[in-house]
RNA sequence: GGGCCCGUAGCUCAGCAUGGUUAGAGCACCGGCCUGAUAAGCCGGGGGUCGCGGGUUCAAAUCCCGCCGGGCCCA
């Protein structure tokens, strides 16, 4: 039976028409379903969901055609991959886009709007932008489970949420209390530290120096300096570093206590030059110092905390005092500082807070009551001031934290808030991130391990809508309190259910249950969670755990997660913790870091910037595989510059690749090749060198290719597959192999030289076929699936190549590219040589000189190599003793130092030293320092600064320098060889018109040329069967200038050396 | 302010862990060559304070310290 031939590729690489007609085979033939259902050993690729808010940039598209080539990847080598795609669908950003949309401006107008109608739009908000995200990573040509996202707005996935909030309340590591959050006074809620941190900006605040006074003392002070003097109304302490020194200072007739090495910084900066240290003693001193209120009138909380026995007083803490700014003496409002908080905790301190929700003052500030905190700033220095307590008031440009979403400065408030105790699985945090594999290792063992070790407690509730609620239900009666963990107990518990339940706000809320210790009514807290949650759950919430136990069982933990390095702290963080809080091992076995896309210039892509780049306007010039390579060969953890120049870089190589394979099929074609009649087991004996360097090479790109996909160097294995087809296929092999297949009649050099492309090209394809998924599936539909049927029907449906380890011979890899290197040397000798000699000039020999033994063997293996990439008849190879053969040293005399050294007696040196042999003197000097030259009877010693050694090739030869040796060019041109050169010159311009002509390949035709002169004439004719035959020419006349040409169809006039010829060719 | 990463040719980057010829590649530019797959390729040229400063060393792009600029994270 017949087997099918290769058949032609034809036309240019058109990536829409490939994309577009790949689109619709995959659709039509369901090859993405029948992909998903192959594997057998389980992989649980875990996606990162993406936020559904804003369309995806060049950066979403980078993460996630990344993951599409670990689950391609994976899938080829067998694996049965979990693909579902997530998405965050809660949150306040949603609600800010909803807010605007509705024209809400305050929190309490959703209240009055009604939360259903809220919460309903939020929902369709978010299910809208899901549908957009999805087409458009579908577009990019990423396989993913589409059709079954796990979002975090399900039932089912809060359901997971709330499994998880009873698991840490039953393990107690759920706890109320009191913290000290960043709030927003406008959006009134908490904001997690992730949404604080990208809106630290500058801001002009007050910056002033308060006198505290000492109880007991007169006219002696505590001096404290703050930037939030609205602070002030909730001061409960000063604290001051145990070790550092402090010092009464005099000033006037008052004392101040400040740290001595801040007096003369602060003396400076208040303006006071006259100052007198009294004493000086460490801060421990001041220990349980008492003080009274600068602003007891005012405020009666102030008043209050003057009479008490723990408030007012210094306290120490070595943490949180620093020598950089300020008195060294630190104002502490517990209610309104984190640190401050912590020193309060330890000192049993009062911790009043008396700013509401909205960010004014309550009643417990007296005078301020009602004031918002920020306007009430001055007229607490006003009041300072007055009463003669304000030492200085001046205004500073600092870092100040916002509100992302409307701008308003943050305060810090005690709330009463729920949260994780991370701090007490810590170490399990750290033991479990040990047994991950991190790309790159310094992402999880620097930076993670780093944030790990300072991990704090999470507070995880909001008091917002829009997301997970917290499922705690309190008792109105005696407060009792209950955690639920699912629907079905909810239910099971509720005494009063909504005819509509799901379980967000405000439905949830109208779920009433009866308390099991007094039998009175338990309602739900108003909080939600942390969105942070959401996602942090979706190791187990994605599998529908705790509902379905077989999935979570089979594919828990996951083999591999890959997002953005700020998720170092965000998604990574997150993940572990809930993972190790639950089940005590971290969620994933691999984590795999990337960077962030930027424009050209390193800044960030953004529309307000007008630097913005949309994957899809490169879609639109390039297409998608260009697009998915480019990202691709970006140093993974490294943020990506995106530059068109740089895109268009990969075009370029994407055209060389697609010529590949016009130029093999084209050839394979025209002899019927059939890849199924030949194995290369059987052809390895008959193989040329080249042959098995290529075979060698494919099999280790795809021995290292795979190794770096298995640890996720998406951009080395990129790099390597790119640089392979354009280097040593390309530009080498097929220049190797082309005469080869022009030889018409039947060879086996010819069959070996198709054999071993088919198969190079064949696993190309395979290697590159999970990073560009649509060029590798034309390929491998038009020039693999005809010949090989029983082949899958798709190059995705294939087992990724494993290497054929029995053809690897790295030593021939290594002398071919010593070999390379000669052939490039040869041909840049022709260049130095005088004139200069063209390439397609045949010489007769090129040395190397070496006596370097792998070079030799190279030089001997791959001689026709060389003499046939550097057009010579023969390469011979020589031990260094030998070069001075081909090159002269010449001397030539310092007259400057003989001068002066030998003053008359000069000349007659320099000329002696001209006469005697060059070779000898350096042999003399080299050995013994010094060479005897007789002149005029006498002896003198030539010393190496005497004299210049110039080396020179001798005639004849030319010369270019490897690193593995000196390469010589035989540049004497003899008649036969210039009788080559010429013919190659006249079958060069003969094709040239055969192409011009649109001949076909194998078309017979009858051509002149008519020569300049009568020798020229006689030079052809000795290799006229040679042209006639390397030009097709059924007849080919050659002319004397004297004779008439013949009339033919196409004729052209070539200049060769300066010489006229008349040629022409016989169209059909 | 702290942690991690990055800084090498006009542009994109490799080299740095294990210090050692004259610091490389691709793109772009210029000159020459080659070409019946190639809008490709080859040879050569120009182009570098290896971010800056100090230290260790016979020797530093590479190791150490400090600083500057950028990114992410944290405050």
């Amino acid at each position: 039976m017949e087997e099918d031939h290769v058949r032609a590729l034809s036309g240019n690489y058109e990536p829409h028409k490939v994309e577009q007609e790949i689109f619709e085979f995959w659709e039509r033939e369901k090859i993405y379903e029948k992909a998903k259902n192959k594997g057998e050993k389980k992989f649980y690729f875990l996606d990162g969901p993406p936020y559904v808010t804003n369309p995806i940039h060049v950066g979403t598209a980078w993460n996630k055609i990344m993951k599409d080539v670990i689950c391609r990847f994976r899938r080829m080598q067998g694996y049965l991959v979990r693909d579902q795609p997530g998405y965050d669908c809660h949150g306040l950003p949603i609600e800010v886009q909803v807010e605007r949309m509705l024209g809400i401006k305050h929190k309490w107008e959703i209240e009055k709007m009604g939360l259903e109608n809220f919460i309903k739009t939020c929902k369709e908000f978010a299910l809208k932008h899901e549908k957009i995200l999805t087409q458009q990573f579908k577009n990019l040509g990423v396989w993913m489970d589409w059709e079954n996202p796990y979002m975090t707005l399900t039932d089912e996935y809060i359901e997971s949420a709330w499994w998880w909030i009873k698991k840490a309340y039953e393990k107690g590591l759920l706890v109320k209390g009191k913290r000290v959050v960043h709030w927003c006074p406008r959006c009134e809620t908490t904001l997690s530290g992730y949404e604080i941190t990208d809106e630290y900006r500058d801001v002009s605040d007050p910056s002033i120096y308060v006198k505290f006074p000492v109880v007991g003392k007169e006219k002696e002070y505590i001096v404290i300096w703050t930037t939030t003097p609205w602070t002030l109304p909730a001061n409960v302490a000063v604290m001051v570093h145990p070790h550092y020194t402090y010092a009464r200072v005099k000033v006037g007739d008052e004392v101040y206590i400040m740290a001595l090495e801040r007096v003369p910084e602060v003396m400076q900066e208040v303006g006071i030059e006259k100052y007198e240290i009294l004493e000086r003693f460490p801060g421990s001193k001041l220990e349980g110092l008492k003080y009274r209120s600068p602003l007891a009138e005012e405020v009666p909380l102030q008043a209050k905390l003057d009479e008490m026995e723990n408030a007012h007083i210094v306290v120490l803490s070595e943490e949180y005092v620093t020598l950089t700014e300020g008195s060294g003496c630190v104002h502490s409002a517990p209610g309104h500082g984190e640190e401050d908080y912590e020193v309060g905790l330890e000192y049993n301190l009062p911790m009043p807070s008396p700013v509401d929700s909205s960010g004014r003052f309550t009643e417990e500030a007296g005078k301020y009551a009602g004031l918002y905190v920020k306007d009430a700033d001055k007229i607490i220095i006003e009041d300072l001031k007055r009463k003669g307590y304000l030492l200085y008031s001046g205004r500073i440009v600092h870092k100040y934290p916002h509100c992302w979403r409307c701008k308003s400065p943050l305060i810090l408030r005690l709330t009463d808030q729920w949260f994780i105790k991370i701090t007490a699985i810590k170490k399990k945090l750290l033991e479990e991130n040990e047994k991950v594999f991190w790309v790159p290792r310094w992402a999880g063992f620097s930076r993670f391990k780093n944030w790990l070790e300072n991990a704090k407690d999470w507070v995880i509730s909001r008091q917002r809508y829009w997301n997970t609620p917290l499922p705690v239900w309190v008792c109105e009666k005696c407060g009792n309190e209950v955690v639920i963990g699912s629907k079905e107990e909810l239910l099971q518990k509720a005494i009063e259910v909504p005819e509509y339940l799901e379980l967000h706000r405000p439905w949830v809320d109208k779920v009433l249950l009866k308390c099991e210790k007094c039998g009175g009514v338990m309602r739900r807290v108003p909080d939600v969670l942390d969105v942070w949650l959401d996602s942090g759950i979706a190791s187990f919430a994605s599998l529908n755990y705790p509902k379905n136990e077989q999935d979570f069982k089979k594919w828990f933990p996951a083999d591999v997660v890959l997002e953005g390095h700020d998720q170092t702290r965000g998604w990574f963080y997150t993940l572990l913790c809930t993972s190790v809080l639950a089940f005590d091992v971290a969620p994933y076995k691999a984590v795999v870091m990337h960077g962030f896309a930027l424009d050209a210039k390193g800044n960030k892509m953004s529309k307000s910037l007008g630097n913005f780049v949309a994957p899809e306007d490169v879609i639109e010039r390039f297409g998608r595989d260009i697009l998915r390579l480019y990202l691709l060969q970006n140093t993974t953890w490294e943020d990506l510059r995106f530059n068109w120049e740089g895109v268009e870089e990969v075009q370029r190589i994407m055209n060389v690749l697609w010529n590949v394979f016009v130029f093999a099929t084209t050839y394979m074609e025209l002899d019927k090749f059939s890849p199924k009649k030949y194995s290369l087991r059987d052809l390895l004996p008959h193989m040329a060198p080249e042959d098995r360097w290529m075979l060698s090479r494919i099999n280790s790109v795809v021995k290292s290719v795979t190794k770096k996909l298995d640890e996720y160097l998406f951009h080395e294995a990129t790099r390597e597959l790119l640089d392979f087809i354009v280097e040593d296929v390309s530009h080498w092999y097929i220049r190797l192999i082309r005469r080869r297949v022009w030889i018409e009649t039947e060879d086996i050099r010819k069959t070996i030289a198709y054999a071993v492309l088919y198969d190079v090209l064949k696993k190309f394809i395979l290697l590159l076929a999970p990073l560009a998924p649509f060029i590798t599936e034309k390929l491998y539909q038009f020039m693999v699936r005809p010949v090989e049927p029983e082949m899958p029907e798709s190059v995705h449906l294939c087992r990724y190549p494993d290497p054929d380890e029995e053809f690897i011979d790295k030593e021939l890899e290594k002398m071919m590219s010593i070999v390379r290197e000669i052939v490039s040397a040869a041909n840049s000798a022709r260049q130095a040589a005088t004139p200069p000699i063209k390439i397609r000039q045949p010489l007769s020999e090129v040395i190397v000189l070496t006596d370097d033994e792998l070079v030799k063997k190279a030089v001997e293996r791959l001689s026709e190599v060389i003499c046939d990439q550097s057009n010579v008849k023969e390469i011979k190879v020589l031990p260094l003793s030998e070069e001075l053969k081909f090159k002269k040293v010449e001397l030539k005399p310092r007259m400057n130092v003989l001068g002066p050294k030998y003053k008359d007696l000069a000349k007659r040196i320099a000329e002696e030293l001209l006469k005697v042999d060059a070779e000898e003197v350096l042999r003399s000097i080299g050995e013994k320092g010094t060479y005897e030259l007789r002149v005029n009877g006498r002896s003198v010693s030539i010393t190496e600064e005497d004299i210049e050694v110039e080396e020179k090739v001798v005639s004849g030869f030319s010369r270019a320098e490897t690193r593995y040796g000196k390469v010589y060019l035989n540049t004497r041109i003899t008649r036969e060889l210039k009788a080559e050169g010429l013919a190659r010159e006249v079958i060069r311009r003969l094709q040239e018109m055969r192409k011009q002509a649109q001949l076909k390949l194998e078309e017979y035709v009858r051509m002149f040329v008519q020569c300049p002169s009568e020798e020229d004439v006689e030079l052809l004719n000795e290799l006229k069967d040679f042209v006639s035959r390397e030009v097709r020419a059924s007849q080919l006349m050659i002319l004397k200038p004297s004779e008439t040409p013949p009339k033919m169809k196409f004729t052209k006039e070539w200049n060769i050396d300066e010489s006229k010829y008349v040629m022409g060719l016989d169209i059909q």
